[in-house]
DNA sequence: GTCGAAAATTTCGACGTCGAAATATTAGGC
DNA sequence: GCCTAATATTTCGACGTCGAAATTTTCGAC
């Protein structure tokens, strides 16, 4: 009884927990609950928008990862594996197939010949041009739940998550 | 130069962005940004901490998923995939494995045999509580960086997020 | 200058998830 | 009461990621 009526997904899964186990705290799981859903949610609908376009979000991903970094739009393998998230062994299979798709071109640094620098093609350039005009449409489209307002609130407090947590600029 | 001193990850790539791209409102990604980031991170420290109580974070979910449930610890297969956000292929795997464990039982509902019920055993129910204690403890660690205020702030927005994004309860 | 440790990437094997097809069960139309 | 469609779960094949081992290159100690 008495169920919340606006609530969401996670309001009625903490409701559950006090009806079980009124003794615990379940406070943290309001805001670490309520993360792990929003990017969930989020991921699907960015997959969904990409496949209009026949990409994957991972490749996005890197692609703008190298054309943020601005002309000659040239990134180690290391670096885009740390921005990405991901191991070096999921980064050499994502490069693999950027190169087949010829977005992007793979070559050893001449003077560090351990590192490999992975550069944006012509052709990458063009597709990171397009790709990210839609990408911040549909972004925008995704917050359209969220008044100015409430994202001007959000992002100090994400930030402040982030920074405890341990997230820091990849070139400190 | 005039690299943001107390910035996160985030703060450095819309930096990046601007530079390259001024005509871009980049506005989007400093809150869908953030949300990826941290519920990455919070993955990951999820992770070790199961770790050590020999757990995959996917574990703790489906208990947790029957035990907040109530005696007697009872929901059906196709609900436990709804809850955890997974197909229905990989909760039958994780069924499995936790039935190997014994700390689940799989039994046809009598009244409606094409469905699947899983049950917490009693090792599952002892399990459990032990686990969501400590569970909190390092959620209530991980949030340590926000202070109660900036807590009681996130939640209503991303509640509001989460509801535009469709996120429901699950017995609406 | 050489040897061993450190650094960067790739290769390898194992694992978990997904979408689609298959299987089993229930509900409705007539 | 059948036959079809809908529902719920499992099976199957393919794919992407991970951690660890292997490979190549660089750096420092002596």
């Amino acid at each position: 009884m008495a169920a919340t009526p606006q609530g969401d997904g996670v309001d009625a899964i903490i409701e559950q927990w006090q009806r079980v186990r009124p003794d615990l705290d379940c406070s943290p799981m309001a805001v670490i609950g309520r993360l792990s859903r929003a990017s969930r949610l989020l991921e699907r609908a960015l997959k969904e928008h990409f496949a209009q376009y026949g990409v994957e979000p991972w490749e996005f991903d890197v692609l703008a990862t190298l054309y943020r970094s601005g002309p000659p739009y040239t990134v180690s393998a290391g670096e885009l594996s740390t921005a990405a998230m991901v191991s070096s062994a999921a980064l050499t299979n994502r490069i693999d197939r950027l190169v087949d798709k010829g977005l992007v071109d793979r070559e050893l640094d001449a003077t560090h010949r351990r590192r490999v620098l992975i550069s944006l093609t012509d052709a990458g350039i063009r597709a990171t041009e397009d790709l990210v005009v839609h990408h911040l449409e549909n972004e925008e489209r995704l917050l359209g739940g969220l008044a100015p307002a409430e994202r001007t609130q959000l992002v100090p407090l994400l930030r402040t998550l982030l920074i405890s947590l341990g997230d820091r600029p990849q070139t400190g």
